[in-house]
DNA sequence: TACTCCTAAATTGTCAACAATCTACAATTC
DNA sequence: GAATTGTAGATTGTTGACAATTTAGGAGTA
């Protein structure tokens, strides 16, 4: 039998999982600075490691870098929602197309995206927003089908930017059908089985157009109105289903 | 009058384009350690920023890092051509479409990247990797004309890889020809100065692929024959034009 | 008051020493 | 001889001290 290999993280990296949950949970917010030798003191360690988190969180984009006067927590906005759902729907589209490709050649395994697909069904009529959480994971594996590291890491990325949208806009899934959802997710996934690549691109730009949506329901009017007069949105989502 | 705030580089910053640098013009080989102790004396710096040079490069891809272990110069492949080329198909069409409709609503300012393209015009015929250089040039400053910063910056990144290409995969872009290649550039951003999106992401994408053409000519038939059995060039990329 | 200049405190940047970990190779066992 | 174990050297990880820079606030000036 044989064991797999375990590779812990390094400590700078458990330090900026750390920090990050703490921004995305709201202890951090927006224009906070983040002091090297506060944390290192609450963090019990020295500054060179938390150094290291402090950069890794400010290439993720969490945190903005300024020579000599430290890091600060940064805050999204509006544009920054329109350009992440934008690159998920187009990094999307080629990771499915290629997963539909590569299912046609070898076998392609379901496994892990079928198990998360699972758990959606269990959390079916819950809390609205573990089923945003369960959704990205679920989107997550379906990326890494496509078997290609920069785009499956360029995703994984964009679920941290709609993580911090969710707490600093405000925004909410709630009153998604959860069941439309997940019947979505599982035609998506039959056709990428059966090799349908542009079937399977159509369902997935639906999906994220729908999340768009979805994003956008709790704002008043006059914010959606001015958000979809913005260029992007005219192109890439259907607007006129929105208003 | 006023003054352009400038923002000098950090140490880390400065040290990671000096090994960059190196990768890229081959002093350094894929496999080659970077050992922190040996960089630190020939920089004649200590191994703190050093440290953080290597971690801007592993984020850039350039170097592998390996916990307790060291980084090592990493080894592009095939199929990070292709990835590479597919993102900058995709990010390209939305950053252009985001171009094309900025251009109808405010003024576009086309100072930069009329800039680069007269550096073109100027190099014609002239050294092919040169060339090269002015192109991915040019690309960025179109693609930063759709002011999405993510985008921008992910763009930027596969410039690197494909500089890494270049010097490690043995690609050239020899006997192509300058004339038609900067005539094109001159009608993609006439199609985004007058707003048509459809038209310019038609061009940019014949770009990319006449690239990835370019790219795949020094190759033995054996070996683009095999490359192109990949499932992403099938779909992306127009193969029956190129074999 | 509004402005500039100056200084002290806070903070980041850099460094060299030490601790922890890994690698390569010799010693040991079967 | 092959496989395993032990060990020294090399290398990365961490730390606390010091240097450089920025920030905030007060003194001085008009």
């Amino acid at each position: 039998m044989t064991f797999q290999a375990l590779e812990s993280q390094s400590t700078a990296e458990l330090l900026a999982e750390q920090i990050r949950d703490a921004i995305l949970v709201g202890k951090l917010h927006p224009g906070d600075r983040l002091i090297e030798q506060e944390l290192s003191e609450s963090f019990k360690t020295s500054r060179g490691p938390i150094r290291e988190a402090i950069r890794i969180l400010a290439t993720e984009g969490l945190v903005e870098l300024r020579k000599n006067r430290g890091a600060i927590v940064s805050a999204p906005n509006f544009d920054d929602v329109l350009e992440v759902y934008a690159m998920r729907m187009s990094m999307g589209s080629i990771a499915v197309t290629h997963a539909s490709q590569l299912s046609l050649e070898s076998e392609l395994d379901l496994g892990k995206v079928t198990k998360k697909l699972e758990a959606m069904r269990t959390a079916v009529g819950g809390n609205a927003n573990r089923m945003i959480s369960l959704d990205l994971d679920f989107q997550s594996a379906l990326i890494a089908l496509g078997a290609l590291p920069r785009i499956t890491e360029m995703f994984e990325q964009t679920a941290v930017d709609i993580g911090v949208f969710v707490r600093f806009l405000g925004i909410k899934y709630d009153d998604s059908d959860h069941k439309a959802l997940i019947s979505r997710h599982e035609k998506l996934l039959k056709a990428i089985k059966v090799g349908n690549a542009s079937q399977a691109i159509e369902i997935w730009n639906g999906h994220i157009q729908t999340s768009v949506r979805e994003f956008m329901k709790p704002f008043s009017e006059v914010e959606v109105n001015e958000l979809f007069e913005r260029p992007l949105m005219n192109n890439l989502f259907e607007m006129e289903n929105v208003r």
